[in-house]
This record gives structure tokens, sequence and C-alpha cells, in this order.
DNA sequence: GTGGCAGGCCTTGTATGTAAGCAGCGTCCA
DNA sequence: TGGACGCTGCTTACATACAAGGCCTGCCAC
């Protein structure tokens, strides 16, 4: 493999393979074989296989061994416990916000909220923003370092917003949201900013219920038993 | 290897360690060699080093490529990350609380609370029937999965528990307290539950707190170095 | 005595070989 | 026609061989 880079090789992988499981490249159902992903990755089975089985940790891929391994289907209850998780460590945050601001963060979170304004966005770009950003408020409160074990926890959650995206009428009123968020954290008001937050956050989780109450099918639970074998296509 | 069952070698080794370095049987800065290791548990490398990447994954164990892998240090930031995590799921689920209890589940957090007050109690006994209790409290709401994610995020919390158990007065000061939490459920007063159970969790926090404070060098922070090599004596 | 360099030992990272097991399909028999 | 059985090909699980690089020790020069 000819990275110039230091980092090893299932580092790569590994964040290949997730990258492609959230952003739906990779399909729920979607087989992984440790040989193919190998083969197409230029890489032998060792760094794939460590890959699967941290995907396995997080809950997006599952191994059946000795069968095979899967794209875990979007699980309507995973769902609901990354909103839950979620939504308890941002608002505790909330709580501890210092009574005066870091003035980077703040100038770094403000030029966020101008980025998610420009005109014809792309939505990854604004998946990014929206996840550093409500990163920055976590780290406003001196409790960044949480944020780590919420994005491993919301993986299921992520992959059902993209599910739900064509039903969305555009991103504007959640940007929209965040800046009042920011705003009311800047007056000071925290019991406001809470409300706020907490609004935006079931606005969301209640946009993914729409999709799932429209398409059920795309939250298929995982029942333990083992997807149809070469199910879809799957890799480039 | 000559297990029965059908568990695989990784999840009896993971597991095998992974209580070895919470408990401090093996004990922070302790040289985890995967040679020896593998070795010592008549398994190959393989199964050992999967186990070492998930451990790294959960902050318990420290990589350092080409050089070796090392218990994690219990830092204290890692340690107030956690407490902040846990404080902010317990006291979230507390909102989801439902007017009427499931009674399976109240007869099952008695029984704890009763065999929490048996005499001559074993302390690992007693973390085990702890465990047990705050994840029930979750089942109470609904939420009991997310327990998984704060258990993986709790390890530095949990081994620096047990760093200042000599300093503790036995944990009978604990166990009423769960019994106050678990009285104010059952009577249908959340706002009074909630605060014995901030105040619980904060008072765990405040004897590790009391205890680092006493002894620094037990905490010595991860800062990217390696340890002394074959530090401690590790294994068996 | 002290500083620098080199070699050997140990480490993890990666590749590949071997073992064991499930699924599905085809065949054969009733 | 339907059901049971066995084979074939795939999978992951585990073991082992090889590669690459850091650390430590000891020697050597100054």
């Amino acid at each position: 493999m000819g990275q110039a880079s230091t980092r090893s090789n299932r580092s790569v992988v590994y964040e290949t393979l997730r990258r492609k499981v959230l952003t739906l490249e990779l399909a729920p159902g979607a087989s992984l074989s440790e040989n193919e992903l190998a083969a197409s990755l230029g890489v032998s089975r060792t760094p794939v296989r460590e890959s699967l089985i941290l995907l396995g940790e997080e809950g997006l891929v599952r191994v059946f061994p000795k069968v095979g391994s899967f794209v875990s289907r979007v699980d309507a209850e995973r769902v609901a416990d990354a909103q839950f998780l979620r939504e308890a460590v941002e608002l505790a945050a909330f709580d501890d916000i210092p009574e005066t601001l870091d003035p980077d963060l703040l100038a770094e979170l403000r030029a966020n909220l101008e980025q998610q304004r420009e005109p014809g966005l792309d939505i990854e770009r604004f998946f990014a923003l929206d996840e550093a950003f409500h990163h920055g408020l976590l780290r406003l409160s001196g409790h960044g370092r949480a944020w780590s074990t919420v994005v491993a926890a919301k993986g299921h959650l992520d992959r059902a917003r993209r599910l739900g995206l064509h039903e969305t009428n555009g991103v504007g009123r959640f940007v929209d949201e965040h800046h009042a968020i920011l705003d009311a954290v800047v007056a000071g008001d925290i019991s406001s900013a809470r409300a706020s937050l907490r609004a935006h956050l079931r606005a969301v989780f209640d946009d993914i219920e729409k999709t799932r109450q429209r398409s059920p099918e795309l939250f298929a639970a995982d029942d333990g038993t083992v997807p149809v074998r070469r199910s879809i296509a799957v890799w480039e």
C-alpha cells in the first residue's frame, strides 16, 4: 500500500470503512468480505479484519462467525438510544458553561455558523459543520472530550439522518436553530439555550421518525438472522 | 485451547484482560507484551492483539507502535469525563421514568439492595451489585441499553474508585444512598430522586478526588511518553 | 570519564497459511 | 413431487512467518 504518511494501514482502512458506512455508500445489509475488502484496498486481511472488529464494537457492522460480516441495518432502537445519549450529554454540558466564554472558541463557532449560511451548501459539508458546531458547544463548557463517546454511539443516528435527507426541506431551519442556541449562550441565558438545544435535537429526531413512518423498510431491525448473502452491490 | 463453550478465544481474552485491568490486578503502567500474554493464556498472538486493540479504544491500554503496549495510567481528566458522562445519562433517564414501574424490575432492585446490606460483604461483590443497581435504574426508565456506553467510558472511573478503597470507611453510606434513591423513585418523587442520585454520584467522585489529593502519584497522567519498560510485575 | 555509534533484541504491524463451520444447491430416493 | 442428505464453496477464527523500526547496551574513540 502506497500511503506516504506514518499512519498505520489499519487506521486508514478503519476510517475509510467507517466513512462509507456512515454515508450509506456501503448500504445497510451489504456484505463485507474480508478477502474482497483486502483486495479492494490493496492490503492484507489483517488490518481489514481488525477494522471490522472495531466497527462491530460500534454497532455499525455485524460479524457472524464463520458466516460473514455485514453492514448493520439502521435499528430504530439504537437510533433512539443515541438520541437519548447525545441529548443527555449536550444538555448537561450547559450546566457547566463558564461565565466568560473562551473568545477563540467563540470566534470559531461564529465562523462555523457563517459557513453554514453559505448558499449552495453541500450536504456532506453541512454535516461536517454540524458536527463541529455541537462539538464546539461541548468544548465551551469544558467537556469537549466527552464528544468522542457521543460520536462512537451515534453512528446509527447519523445514518438515519441521511436516510431521511430527501424528505427534508433543506437544512436552513437547523442552521437558524444553531444561531438561536449560540445567541442564547452568548447572552448568558442558559435556560433559554437549554430549551433551544433540546428543541433542536428533538426536531432532528422527529424528522427521523417521520422518515421511519414513511419508509419503515429502511429501518428493518437487526434480528440476529443473517442477511441475504451477496445482497447489494458493495465496494467501488 | 480447551474451552468447551462456543465463545471465541478473543472474547475470553478480552474479558480476562479487561477484568484484570479494572481490578488493578494489572497495574497502571504495566507492560503488556503480545507474545507474553499469548504464551500465558495459551493462545496465539492474534486474539491477544485484537483484545489489546479493543482495550486501547476504551482507553484502558496504550499501544505504542513498535515499542510496546502498556496498561494506561489512571488519568484524572478521563475520570472526570466519565463522571460527567454517567451523571448526565443517569440523571436524564429519570426524566423518562414511567408512572407505573415494572414490578419484576422493581423486585430485582429491592433484592439487590438487600444483598448490599449483607454483613461481611466482599468489596468486589459490592461493586458488582452497585453496577447492577445503576444499570437497573436506567432500565426502569427504558434506557437500559445506554448503560453499555457508560460502561465503556467509565473504566478510568472504576479504577480510580478501587485506588481509593483503602481510604474509604466502608460502603455503608453508599448503600444508604442507594436506598434513598430507590425509595424516592418508588414514591414518585422524581425531583427528590434526581437530587439523591446526583448527591450520591458526587459523593463517589469526591472520594476519588480526596484520594487523588493524598496520593497524586497514583494518578500520573498519560503524557504520551513510554512508561519504564518491564516496569511492574504483570501476569499471574 | 564521557560522548557517540553500532549491533542485537524486543516490540508491534502486516501478510499468509491452516482449521473449522455454516449455507445453499444439487442429487438421489421415496 | 417433495424431502433429506451430502458436497462444494464460501466465510471467519486462529496460528504463524516475515517485515520494519525503536530502545538499550556495550564498545570504542577521545
